[in-house]
DNA sequence: GTCCGGTTGT
DNA sequence: ACAACCGGAC
């Protein structure tokens, strides 16, 4: 028996003794293992076990969601997030009933033409509906095969050629099902994100990345991308104060203050950002500005260029709860994200 | 607040 | 290649 054979059935050993036991494991209706690997894409176990309860209940076939109206396909996927994975179930559904007599295709090049059907779901549904020898590729997946080949770089589809080789190598003939699944649950259970649990791996000893103590450095964080944002700030002064207005209790920087202004569209100037937001803001005009200075503020998705003008404004703003008139001295009582204080801290004091 | 993740459309 | 789509875990 060769070393890929080994690997298949350590893994199956291991599923069988500590596979959680989920619904959709307790059926071999290709329907509803559709429905839960649909539901499954982006969305946690514990989330998705009630709603999977649900629609089977609500929908026990595909000819029951394909008859479905919209409306009520979407009512049942209230609180899952992502809609357009709903929309595509009752697309699929309807063309599956109208061109395929009801039957989920089995042919993998059919089965990717129904919306929603992208690599993964077409693996899934193929090798543990239909025990077809089809890899499927998570990130569960991505990181375990990583490991046991100390793959260096980020887990991404970039990395699939060399997971589909593994793949191709270790799949068994029969029982791809349970391989599969046996290969996501090991990601979601013991070869986890961070540390893993390399103690009690099962296929610790063929694992490249535990023999080099490199499974926590594999596969490698993400790069984060840094979005750069150009934004523009108004500095309105009067009677030696300035104006700041409250953020939206939701949502980014909640609460906290802030002077006017907002992002530069594409293809629009600074200035006409700065006249746009003050307008949209205070329903003001500006009269005339001048540019001040710019600020660099670094968040953990992006990178924010503050461009300072001071205003002039035809009419002033009134002062309420969220919009204030704040001396340079007085600006410490009140909260403000860093890169607006950083421009505070430009200001100079009135004497 | 930060991190995570399949499919689709650009 | 990359952003948008969303909610849950932490």
């Amino acid at each position: 028996m060769n070393s890929e054979n080994i690997f298949a059935k350590k893994l199956n050993l291991w599923y069988r003794r500590h596979s959680r036991d989920l619904p959709w494991r307790r059926t071999q209706d290709p329907y509803k293992i559709w429905i839960s690997e649909i539901m499954l894409q982006q969305t946690t176990v514990t989330a998705v076990i009630p709603y999977y309860e649900k629609w089977i209940k609500e929908f026990p076939t595909v000819q029951d969601v394909a008859r479905a109206p919209l409306q009520k396909i979407l009512k049942n996927w209230q609180g899952l997030g992502y809609y357009t994975r709903a929309k595509n179930i009752h697309k699929s559904a309807q063309i599956i009933v109208e061109q395929y007599q009801g039957k989920i295709p089995q042919d993998p090049k059919e089965l990717k033409k129904l919306p929603g059907f992208g690599p993964y779901t077409v693996g899934a549904v193929l090798s543990i509906a239909f025990d077809k020898r089809q890899p499927i590729i998570d990130a569960n997946v991505r990181r375990v095969v990583m490991r046991q080949l100390a793959v260096a770089g980020y887990a991404g589809p970039s990395q699939d050629p060399v997971i589909l080789q593994f793949l191709e190598r270790v799949m068994p003939q029969k029982g791809n099902n349970i391989f599969n699944q046996a290969l996501m649950e090991l990601g979601a259970l013991v070869c986890r994100n961070g540390e893993p649990a390399c103690l009690i791996c099962p296929v610790q000893s063929t694992c490249q990345a535990y023999k080099k103590e490199r499974q926590s450095l594999i596969p490698a964080s993400q790069k984060r991308v840094i979005k750069e944002v150009e934004a523009v700030i108004a500095l309105i002064k009067k009677d030696g104060k300035y104006f700041i207005q409250r953020r939206p209790s939701k949502g980014l920087f909640a609460d906290l203050w802030e002077f006017p202004g907002g992002k530069i569209e594409k293809g629009e100037s600074a200035k006409a950002a700065l006249y746009r937001e003050v307008k949209e803001e205070l329903d003001a005009e500006v009269r005339s500005a001048n540019f001040l200075f710019q600020v660099q503020q670094f968040y953990t998705q992006f990178k924010a260029n503050l461009h300072v003008w001071s205003c002039e404004l035809a009419s002033y703003p009134k002062a309420d709860e969220t919009h204030k008139w704040v001396a340079r001295r007085h600006f410490d009582r009140y909260p403000m994200p860093s890169g607006s204080v950083k421009i505070v801290e430009r200001l100079p004091y009135a004497r």
